[in-house]
DNA sequence: CTGCACTATGAATCGCTAA
DNA sequence: GTTAGCGATTCATAGTGCA
């Protein structure tokens, strides 16, 4: 099945209407912060935020499917020293909107940005919050297992010494059952504790998120041929990746720059999918460097 | 100096007025949770919670000093499969009653509650949050340095061990030059983000932070003969810790066992100090063992 | 005294069953 | 209907014991 990726320039409160009722099973999105980035976005004053942001996730919640999930991606800014309440103002107003506050994932960023001021210490995690829309929704646990700690590692390790033992003593039958339970149990799930570097590739564009954090979510909340949305597209992180996985992917941008920006780099995705298709079958890895 | 500890049994409602107005350096707590350990508190029900606590914070805001800084360390429950909203709710409602909304620390748990569920992970993390009365309060960020780097790590955690040693003793002399030799070396300062486990050595308490909790916001906001206050003491951790680090001490506790307990737990302390310090001054182990 | 193996358990959450 | 209680599930760490 062929993957589309969409694109649309314009204000998400006016574009994303002309996106079909429950069509689609993530949205993922960093929208700009208050007050940040003024040279691009214009920046949105923290008193008027939830005012500006409760019309775009009406939008949201009317386009995605009741299985589907909502990750946004947001931390408040500092103003005279003091944390701003609009991130909870807004959790608290979506509620009544009609979304279920599921879980608060924290991003903790390994390589923070640097600094020091007299009465804080640096920021080096953010909210990844998780609305939903019905307390039953898809998500695939067992695609982001990670590796086991220390445990099973010992475990295993211990096996092997025994193996290597039994293999010089060339008795060798019987273990492969032993082994195997251990092997099954060599992966773990996750916790709501992210641990990835802020590492920014999109040099152009001011507040990209890394490959993983859109990647993570893509693979817990949706598979193969489904729709994925980011309504604050900026340099199109979320969508180059739903694309690499398969997933359909739609983008709503403001700004012509990124809007071009992605566009450019996209096509040549999509031709190059085209074109290359068989050629390139067996050889993954390098289809992925093509691709960026 | 006389290092003190006062203890108050009695509903922190009514026990914090007793206490004087700008009094207190620190307040760190830990609050019960919303609706959990029913068979102790009595079960503060989540849409209760708020209008429960602010007669509290109310009090505590008298009572701190305005160079004061008040620790809160708290986490929503999940009902019915949707984080609860009670502590966005309860930061927008203490902001309204004149708190400073500082920062939010969080809480890294090393060794989070195990378990599975089809829509949810694992939960390791807990808000810490920061509240202030004023936008200058007092902050010793120098003395919650960490080492950088792998380097620094080893040797650190060799001395760490000394480190637990020597505080615990109550000496304090002799080992400080040993370490400050490393630590003036490569040390940086921290992030908003503790990476602890979740040790409770008290087991007869069901819900008892680790010291090194109150320890690290002990060490970043007072210095020695400053004045910490818990008004919900528990097992008594914030105290036993201010004591050994030098700071005086209040405890508000509404249970009696809990208060017996730490009363006891606390007068052998304080005798011993005064009984045996020469006697005991090169026998350091042992001694932390008698004092628990 | 180090190293390794083994064990206990922690502010949990869901879903089913009983009242 | 609605609520309250209990079992099942699960893993990183500290602590203990032994060679």
């Amino acid at each position: 099945m062929k993957i589309t990726t969409d694109l649309y320039l314009g204000d998400s409160r006016k574009e994303l209407k002309k996106l079909l009722d429950n069509s689609v099973d993530l949205i993922v999105t960093s929208p700009p912060y208050a007050d940040q980035r003024k040279n691009t976005y214009g920046g949105i004053h923290p008193d008027k935020y939830v005012e500006w942001f409760l019309p775009i996730s009406e939008q949201l919640l009317r386009v995605l499917k009741p299985t589907g999930t909502f990750v946004l991606n947001i931390k408040e800014k500092v103003v005279e020293g003091e944390r701003s309440t609009y991130v909870m103002e807004l959790i608290i107003a979506m509620r009544k909107q009609g979304w279920l506050w599921t879980e608060e994932f924290i991003w903790h960023k390994k390589n923070s940005y640097p600094g020091k001021w007299p009465n804080r210490f640096r920021d080096s995690w953010e909210r990844l919050l998780q609305f939903n829309k019905n307390k039953h929704f898809n998500m695939y646990q067992e695609e982001v297992m990670v590796p086991m700690g220390d445990w099973a590692k010992t475990r295993l390790k211990k096996l092997s010494d025994t193996d290597k033992v039994r293999d010089n003593s060339k008795v060798g039958s019987g273990f492969g059952k032993n082994i195997s339970n251990w092997i099954d149990r060599d992966k773990a799930f996750p916790t709501n504790v992210l641990h990835l570097a802020t590492e920014c590739n999109n040099k152009n564009h001011s507040a990209a998120f890394p490959e993983e954090l859109p990647e993570w979510f893509i693979k817990l909340f949706t598979k193969e041929n489904d729709i994925v949305l980011d309504p604050f597209m900026g340099s199109g992180t979320t969508l180059f990746v739903s694309n690499r996985m398969k997933r359909n992917s739609i983008g709503v941008e403001i700004l012509p720059e990124y809007y071009k920006m992605v566009r450019d780099q996209l096509q040549p995705v999509e031709l190059y999918l085209l074109e290359h298709k068989e050629i390139y079958e067996k050889d993954e890895p390098k289809r992925r460097d093509a691709v960026r």
